[in-house]
DNA sequence: TTCCTATTTGGTAATATAGCCAAGTTCTCA
DNA sequence: TGAGAACTTGGCTATATTACCAAATAGGAA
């Protein structure tokens, strides 16, 4: 693999990575719809404030989300609504991989 | 978040996770033009052929890719042609990061 | 100021991942 | 059979990730 080919794999990979952990899709998921604060998101996920704090960090540094503190709370979007696609992507790959599962039993 | 919720995003990352690696994103790429053996992967990524085995043991196990043995050597395919979509995603989430980074320096 | 809420950051221990080498398996062909 | 090619698996070390707690930072209200 040349040097090229393998900074372009890298980047991406920098991104799927960000998106590699069960709360950080649903975060992304959530701030799909609308922009939530820490605070509220914290809440939905059920886990320390300062690990939900640390996923969306790693979605920021990815570019995937984006925060804006308004007053004492830190609001966060989505930057980049093109992943939502991704969802069906994965979505679809599960569905295929289920049907090929259940016709292995049938 | 609810058991069933949790369940969902946690079977969506298992597919993420197998996927978050510049290997495997290249494997994937390259599998789904055509099918190739472990052989051939191997030399295209320039690493020891138990490493390039590994992750696609990892692929096949997410339901990624497909193998078949033929004579003694093992050919992989693409099991979920869909998830090439996910190269457009991730892709075009490249660019925007870009676009906003260079908005940043003019 | 001082307290309180919201959030981030540092530290740490447990767990997971990655890559190589070595050993085992399977298949082909002499 | 035996040698050798193609793969996979086990073992090991180095590195990365995760989650929590505790401490630090920032803003709002009394």
């Amino acid at each position: 693999m040349d040097p090229k080919t393998q900074a372009r794999f890298a980047a991406r990979a920098r991104i799927v990575k960000a998106l590699a952990h069960p709360t950080r899709l649903f975060l992304v998921d959530q701030l799909a719809r609308r922009e939530i604060c820490v605070c509220k998101l914290t809440e939905m996920v059920g886990a320390d404030i300062s690990t939900v704090s640390k996923h969306l960090s790693i979605l920021k540094a990815a570019g995937i989300v984006a925060d804006e503190k308004r007053g004492n709370q830190v609001f966060y979007s989505l930057s980049c609504p093109c992943l939502l696609d991704l969802f069906d992507c994965v979505e679809s790959a599960l569905k295929t991989t289920a049907q090929k599962q259940l016709a292995l039993v049938k």
